[in-house]
DNA sequence: ATGACGATTGCAAGTAATTGCAACTGCATA
DNA sequence: TATGCAGTTGCAATTACTTGCAATCGTCAT
């Protein structure tokens, strides 16, 4: 990643490597303000406006996903060749991680309708789970 | 709209009549702040946030979508039984609006796959369009 | 070394959306 | 008519994120 920067020219400033190393190190999907708090231990003089500036430079560069999973803030997690995506029931909340082969055919409909490239690297697809479905339908 | 509000239950205050009034007069996508100016004109006192109140509450019933198709804010607009959605370049900031069919395989891979009810009524979907690939593959 | 220039940062102010809370509304009951 | 109560609203404060701007940094030519 690092190296992939240097490669287009993109400076890596103090706090570029830093937020990249704490992107890097956490699997999860973490927020703007997790990484801030992150990179505030070793340097306390950080700025958040500087980390959003970086996530938005590196989501530009096809580098990081940007995605709402709910809670009230975007999630962000590095881009990897193996692409997945997420299931949330938004009446019980529960997420299922899905494969990206789902949305192969999407991809290519869109592509051979429209020319068009669509970029879906990590989607949160809202709906009913399985439970709730079945909840639902009992109540009626 | 009205009518199934009643069915379910849910007060109609003369706020909500408003809104509703706008949301379905206006065949585009509205922003909150559009639906406020619209209903400051004949109702000064209502407030912004029994704007994205009422947003939400209809939300919650599946009657909007909300949708970021990019510009600061997000888009409402009422749920048809026809849905549709939309390919944004992020290169250029073209759209072109796609039919809900293309996404049916998706749903029926999700259902089938987990059991989970996909519910995409208005997805944004980004990437290149065919002019912007085609420029980008030239610079190289 | 010095200066110019573009890119980056920190800070403060601004924007879109949410939330807590007190006042108000509509409706049911006594 | 009075009282209680759930739901709604307006207002102010808060949150997540963005933007404008001046100070700073790195790089390169002189
Ligand atoms: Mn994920
Ligand atoms: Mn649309
Ligand atoms: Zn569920
Ligand atoms: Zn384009």
């Amino acid at each position: 990643m690092k190296e992939a920067l240097r490669k287009k020219g993109v400076p890596l400033t103090p706090q570029r490597l830093m937020i990249l190393d704490v992107l890097q190190g956490s699997h999860d999907h973490v927020s703007a303000e997790d990484i801030f708090h992150e990179v505030q231990k070793s340097y306390p003089y950080i700025n958040i406006s500087t980390v959003f500036r970086t996530l938005d430079l590196l989501k530009d560069l096809d580098m990081v996903t940007v995605t709402d999973l709910g809670g009230g803030c975007l999630r962000y997690h590095t881009v990897t060749n193996s692409h997945h995506h997420h299931l949330i029931c938004h009446r019980c909340g529960s997420t299922t991680e899905i494969e990206d082969s789902v949305l192969e055919p999407v991809r290519r409909a869109i592509d051979a309708g429209y020319g068009f490239e669509a970029q879906m690297h990590h989607f949160a697809i809202w709906g009913l789970c399985r439970e709730c479905r079945h909840t639902d339908k009992e109540q009626q």
